[in-house]
DNA sequence: CGGCTCTTTCACATTCTCTTCACGGGTCCG
DNA sequence: CGGACCCGTGAAGAGAATGTGAAAGAGCCG
């Protein structure tokens, strides 16, 4: 009856891969520094990867307990995790909100628009 | 007692696959991004995708209670799905107007802007 | 005890949703 | 032709939902 009885699969989604039984998350080759928060929620959401998980199953999951109402929580380390996300893997789209649902993990070519920006300055007089 | 013990079954009509549970829908293979309207709107044409729904019908589901004389939502909303379904997957039709009845979610091949259209000649043709 | 990292909670900034208006083309009919 | 509806579509305003930087706790360890 060992608990680690049940070798977890490791994940995968795109360039991502998750080992829940060592802790470890590689983006593209690269390993992720995570907190064990993070981690978890990486977990949680790339087991449904394609998905959209909501936040009271994230937070259940990784938490514990049920959301309260007013909670952020889920949505500060959904921020956290994009960052190092993004910041492994620059020019892809990770983790997708839906607004009213939840959040969806897949790795999608980001839309690099401005690319060339060429005014580097000027942040922008925001009228209004 | 279960109230989750209805899994709302996968809705399909053509390439269009929606997900009531989980708040998906997939058109040709691609997530949309819908909001919490938009998406109940849908799933209330796809349930029905064949059939006319009349507004009456689209906004008690939806919206719940009974449409207002002069409310104008349904309409709305139908239009902002069919910009985000023909923006998913060009070239094709996925909601008819049946002026005087409702909306049908029927997916069909559009009439593809022919080389040099370069005079209106009738699109659409279907006088009931 | 002192210094660290991780978590949680705030406060404010942004973005997204939903409604409702408004304008305009179509259709039907007396 | 003029009026009454019906529907397509763009936009404005108020609110709700989410993004984000930073302060405030909490546990860890030398």
């Amino acid at each position: 009856m060992e608990a680690s009885s049940t070798p977890e699969p490791v994940l995968r989604a795109g360039d991502l891969e998750v080992r829940p039984d060592e802790g470890l998350a590689l983006a593209a080759g690269r390993t992720l520094m995570l907190s064990v928060r993070e981690f978890g929620l990486l977990v949680a959401l790339t087991a449904r990867a394609g998905h959209i998980v909501g936040r009271d199953d994230l937070f259940a999951e990784v938490w514990g307990g049920s959301l309260r109402h007013g909670d952020r929580s889920v949505d500060v380390y959904v921020h956290k995790l994009r960052v190092k996300l993004e910041s492994a893997v620059p020019h892809v789209r990770w983790i997708h909100t839906h607004v009213g649902f939840g959040y969806r993990l897949e790795p999608e070519p980001a839309a690099p628009p401005v690319t060339g920006a060429s005014h580097p300055f000027h942040t922008e007089g925001t009228p209004r």
